[in-house]
DNA sequence: TGCTGTATAATTGTATACAATTATACATGG
DNA sequence: CCATGTATAATTGTATACAATTATACAGCA
């Protein structure tokens, strides 16, 4: 029954149309197009030798994965998220994947149990030796395995969705490795808690976990290159309740 | 700079593309395609008398509204809604309107608080004249107006697929006019908050609003007909503590 | 110079033809 | 009778041609 993923599955990889829909998403995340830049069908398609057709319709996924946006008549634009943004998406996130840490407290299967534990034996293996690319992804798994573990299509879709806009900023932030060894460590303890079924706990840490991360990147200063903004209330009462 | 809504606008209403995607999304929305009902490229296009390429765009379109569920080289087919991700869908909402609720009380406009204010005195002067389908209407446009109030596009994003996504079952309960009284006390109970600046007790307000919107649904049994499924945890603690 | 309108080019929107894939019906052999 | 393979039909995937819209360049004029 759930034999279809929210998301991935969605946009398979052997059609024209799901090829020019990666190329152009890894594209769009590695920064090859720039914020606001113009996409011109005509030359994506012959870029990647395929017609107009498949082309569009990658268009239009993209823009519903909210890195395109296309104006009718006129083209399709790569969106730009602003610092805003980013604030807001974290301080969803906090709430969302402490949810998800409690359902996943109550639904993780063992198989998933076994996962997250491994994903975890292995993130501290590769944070001891340094190895960033291996970090950045078991750090994507982790969250993987906590939001398939929630038993909830839904929430897992809403939380890929953010998790995912936000790697186009994310992906340089992690490289910072002091973070790293602290992240991991904060897995632990949402691993530790899901093992013993305290939801509550679990709920908090996750809670705490995203909010640490968005609290790092910001002193990092990692992202600044986007544009600054004047509201500082996001986070605000909020972060500092318990923090 | 807040020159482009997130979802509504995307869609243009007069290219036919637009026309096709909002026909077929009101068509589903209103149950005229059941779940799981097997949608062709050609009959729609026929039927509305266009060709085939504006009807796939909008059903790729339909896919990421998560209305619609394409497999490739199969067919596209009307997503089913199950009685879990509805109550998922309230539980997350719940939170999220929440969050939607204090930043709305640190941002609203004095328009917007007036939209609001006008909002509720019309729903009351309907509510005690059993409009049901007026009330309907400024429900949908209450929690709009707190959307936009929040001055996050992405938290508005969301909350709006989410809201979009439940009408579909809401649709039928909202018709039932023993709650549309008590919901309009609440939303003048959210009001007051925000008038008044008091951030957590407007998050804390709006989160029971959502918590009761649901709870009530259930209770009415009017949307039993989609499936029955094992779990009760989604709600669970949550629910208990502060109802 | 600076504005405006018009012609031209470039780009997206739509229709249609054809290719590839999948579903269906039916015949054949066990 | 059932399983299996094959021919046929139906449906989606892609390419291409053309229409509609928008951007650009430039001439004409105040």
């Amino acid at each position: 029954m759930n034999d279809r993923d929210v998301k991935s599955e969605v946009t398979d990889k052997y059609s024209l149309r799901g090829r020019v829909f990666h190329k152009l998403r890894d594209d769009i995340l590695n920064g090859k197009y720039k914020e606001n830049e113009e996409l011109r069908e005509a030359a994506i398609g012959e870029e990647m030798g395929v017609s107009r057709t498949p082309v569009r319709e990658a268009f239009r996924q993209l823009e519903l994965e909210g890195l395109l946006q296309i104006v009718p008549n006129k083209g399709a634009y790569v969106t730009g998220i602003t610092v805003k943004d980013v604030k807001d998406i974290y301080a969803i996130r906090s709430l969302l994947e402490g949810l998800c840490a409690r359902w996943a407290t109550e639904n993780i299967s063992p198989k998933q149990m076994e996962e997250m534990e491994e994903n975890i034996y292995l993130s501290e293996f590769h944070a001891g030796k340094g190895h960033a690319r291996q970090l950045a992804e078991l750090d994507n798994q982790f969250h993987d395995i906590l939001y398939a573990a929630s038993n909830s299509k839904m929430l897992e879709h809403v939380l890929r969705e953010f998790h995912e806009y936000v790697l186009r900023v994310r992906r340089k932030t992690l490289s910072d490795d002091e973070r790293g060894v602290q992240s991991n460590a904060e897995h632990r303890q949402i691993m530790e808690a899901i093992r013993q079924r305290d939801a509550g706990l679990a709920e908090q840490l996750a809670n705490a976990h995203i909010r640490k991360a968005y609290r790092n990147m910001v002193k990092s200063g990692l992202y600044e290159a986007y544009e600054e903004t004047e509201t500082e209330s996001a986070f605000g009462e909020q972060a500092e309740q318990e923090m």
